[in-house]
DNA sequence: ATGAAAGCGCTAACAC
DNA sequence: GTGTTAGCGCTTTCAT
């Protein structure tokens, strides 16, 4: 690998320049920089990030720790972050924490060391010492999905009441009474404020949320199949189910059929993230959509306006979700 | 941040000989290094990784690039081969290529200038450029999923011959006849390969198998669902469809469904890849399983022999693939 | 056992 | 316009 002295020496001229006509800065005669682009063709040279890194203090990578790539919604934020982190000429490195206090603080570690741009966070566990870390660090924090607003952080949430309240209404227009819902783990907020966004437009209608009625998950498919099957074992006249996220969804609907109940004739089902399986199922799952993109790319903007030292307008912004209505729900008969 | 050299001004000593004692190198006297300790856990010092790396020319990173991370086969190439590369001490940079091959050979650039320990791909394209920037490089390069021979490029791929084998063995013992199969794109090695075993497996019982009872897909939900209405549309009595990956599997399952057939009862369904969808599914798919952990664990372990300058023994690894019985498959009545 | 000094590849004052 | 020089934070000869 070439570097910017060996250029400076074919070309005969000294590193600064060089370095100029590579960064398009400071005056430089024409017939000099065209001797540069020469030696820079021939040595087929290509400026050294790491060295540009540890100098310039920050290498234009920004991190990203999400619990679970697997997991379809974070799949979704790592495709989302890198596809905005790209386009501003951003690299990215990605952790995955299993939720796992101690590997979230080494991963926090390594990119602080690292001089990264700044980290973009989805769901950091509630450890303190992870939570000290991000207060104390002059890094660049945003966090998807949670807010830190003690610590200052900056973040990015969807509004999780909405959301609820989006799923409930839709359910009421169809005309269900008997409304149930399975939620996430219930120590986690964005949980709750779905479930009181639920509970709110389900009572608005005149009709009343039997604590009965809810069953907390645990966001996974198994749990989607659990809930159903606790719905009718107490055979608690369920016409409607909204699950907090799609994959309990899908628990919910693969149980249902078992079960010989038809959606959504018999009992209509609807998610929350709309996942691109929801086209894939049959019947297709109506979902409350969870605009990742959106999120995204603002966490990425916010980071690089952290970096230009921009103190943002708001130590938060709220993303509003939205309804698909696909054929997993229908009117009561 | 602290410096070595605040450590170094506080315990008294020269910044040698914190730098020994950080990386347990050279004898250091007992007083001295516990002097060099307390300095390190009082500043709570962490060594720069961008120095650490600009000189020593590697900085324990693995490039990882992919086309297309929500794909759900690369979403599990992402997530092992990361967990392989943090369990050896390597913290991983991500990227999505879209099959682009401008955006392909920006990220091996990027890459090479961030003197990365090697890089692991999954699917390079075929165009000519990146296979010579690939080819030139000193740059440890594992591909998954591919062979590069002539480049003299490391690969683990999976036995993909065997893969169609497997699948053709299943149906045929089930007593299938009428087997068809949707393949991905033709112009793709592995997937004429894929076919080559389905087809002499079939053959071998006795059977023959009718260009007409192969749809060449684009491994997407939708193309499952083009190849249902193909075969179901010429009518030409199919009982079992083997798709050769999941996501086509899926798009054939919700089709034959939509089309008032029953599955595994008139028609089975096998996929390919074994996706953690293919529980979630009514009914559950059989399918080949794609040990995605041990080819991404394989890759990452060829990257570090080759950073230590070991020849490996031999340029391609071979990975065998199973079969997974669920509940879309099942005897001709 | 410890330290001084060079250098990894680059940028940015500061001269000229 | 162009070059000299210092320095980012670290490791590594080579002395002592």
């Amino acid at each position: 690998m070439a570097s910017i002295r060996d250029v400076a020496r074919l070309a005969g001229v000294s590193v600064t320049t060089v370095s100029r006509v590579i960064n398009d800065r400071g005056e430089v005669d024409e017939r000099t920089r065209a001797r540069v682009r020469d030696a820079i063709d021939k040595l087929e040279y290509k400026p050294n990030l790491v060295a540009k890194g540890l100098r310039g203090k920050r290498g234009n990578i920004i991190g990203l720790v999400v619990p679970e790539v697997m997991d379809h919604a974070f799949t979704s934020i790592v495709n989302f972050t890198m596809e905005a982190a790209h386009e501003k000429g951003f690299n990215v490195i990605l952790g995955s924490t299993h939720n796992d206090p101690d590997v979230e603080a080494k991963f926090i570690d390594d990119l602080i060391r690292r001089n990264v741009n700044g980290i973009v966070f989805s769901r950091v566990s509630d450890e303190s010492r992870v939570l000290r870390i991000l207060g104390k660090t002059q890094m660049p924090i945003v966090v998807i999905d949670r807010t830190l607003e003690k610590e200052g952080i900056q973040s990015v949430v969807l509004d999780n009441y909405d959301a609820g309240r989006l799923a409930a209404r839709h359910l009421v227009e169809l005309g269900h009474k008997s409304v149930t819902c399975v939620t996430g783990p219930q120590k986690i907020a964005l949980c709750r404020e779905r479930l009181k966004g639920f509970r709110e437009a389900v009572q608005e209608s005149g009709i009343e949320l039997e604590d009965e009625c809810i069953f907390e998950g645990n966001f996974k498919f198994a749990s989607g199949k659990d809930a159903v099957r606790f719905f009718l074992g107490r055979d608690c006249r369920v016409s409607a189910i909204w699950a907090q996220n799609d994959m309990m969804a899908f628990g919910a609907l693969k149980e249902l059929i078992e079960s010989g109940k038809r959606v959504p004739e018999d009992i209509s089902v609807i998610g929350m993230d709309n996942l691109s399986f929801c086209e894939m199922v049959t019947p297709s799952l109506t979902s409350i959509h969870y605009p990742f993109d959106e999120m995204c790319r603002k966490a990425v903007e916010t980071i690089i306006a952290l970096n230009d030292k921009e103190k943002p307008e708001s130590t938060m912004v709220l993303i509003e979700p939205s309804l698909v209505k696909r054929d997993s729900t229908a009117p009561v008969p």
